[in-house]
DNA sequence: TATAAATACGATTAAAAAAGACGTATATAA
DNA sequence: TTATATACGTCTTTTTTAATCGTATTTATA
């Protein structure tokens, strides 16, 4: 339970990078993996994903890169992660369609999917501005 | 992030197997497993685990099991997450006495710290209680 | 207009973690 | 004595996560 993934961690590092900069400058992702000395690969693919659910806007070509989209007050955590993982949830089963085969008997439904929504309703309380002013 | 284990599963479903019973009356792991249709290796670990950790007592022999030996209402979500799966923390950097190799570098070192001290204290807020009697 | 440096993204491989299974020892009620 | 429990070390399998490879596209600039 509770451990983050390393594409969160490198979202976090690469957008502390890029919002100690001057607003429109903009950062690309090999600054980032080189700077935090973290794999470039990876690095990329989360800054295209974050582009991608709008929370950075990229430039193409030499001298492109990324630059923040919106503002990191109106961010949760919980909204980072699902940019990065899609929808998160606390067990298998609540995220799928089907139930699941011991469904018939299991006697924690209820309680795991009202517990689901506590810890979302706490990730969301928590906004990335929060976090990266510490 | 925020997935819980399925030791953290079946743990809470044999506390809710427990607890529905008449204070001393014993459970087995092999109930349990049965009842709830999981295996029974990983059940009878996961019980283990739990008595040594003080939260259950465990009889021995023919007619023995596990029996409460804590109020519900003052075990938290950490902790029982602790008495499963050891000391909990949101990055391995955070679990570790040396630092990571990019800790000369890494620019989310006070961040996550203090990420994980605000995760920590909203599941010891959350009492097993309140999660299993929804 | 050719080139270098950037984003974009599908597919694959490698590594790590989680889950499960097996074997054996010990305790105890009947 | 036997059947049914807990206890626990080791191993294998499965799943998930992380990282890599390859290729296409865009664009500033020399």
């Amino acid at each position: 339970m509770n451990k983050m993934s390393k594409k969160m961690e490198y979202a976090l590092m690469a957008l502390r990078v890029i919002c100690n900069k001057p607003a429109g400058v903009l950062t690309s992702a090999k600054e980032v993996s080189d700077q935090m000395h973290i794999p470039f690969d990876v690095t990329a693919r989360v800054l295209q994903a974050l582009s991608s659910r709008g929370l950075l806007k990229a430039e193409y070509g030499v001298s492109g890169g990324y630059a923040l989209s919106r503002a990191l007050t109106e961010i949760s955590v919980h909204e980072l992660n699902e940019m990065l993982e899609g929808h998160v949830v606390l067990t298998k089963c609540l995220g799928q369609d089907e139930p699941c085969e011991i469904s018939g008997t299991c006697n924690i439904t209820a309680p795991i999917s009202a517990l689901n929504n506590k810890v979302k309703e706490f990730y969301k309380s928590v906004s990335l501005h929060e976090v990266l002013h510490v």
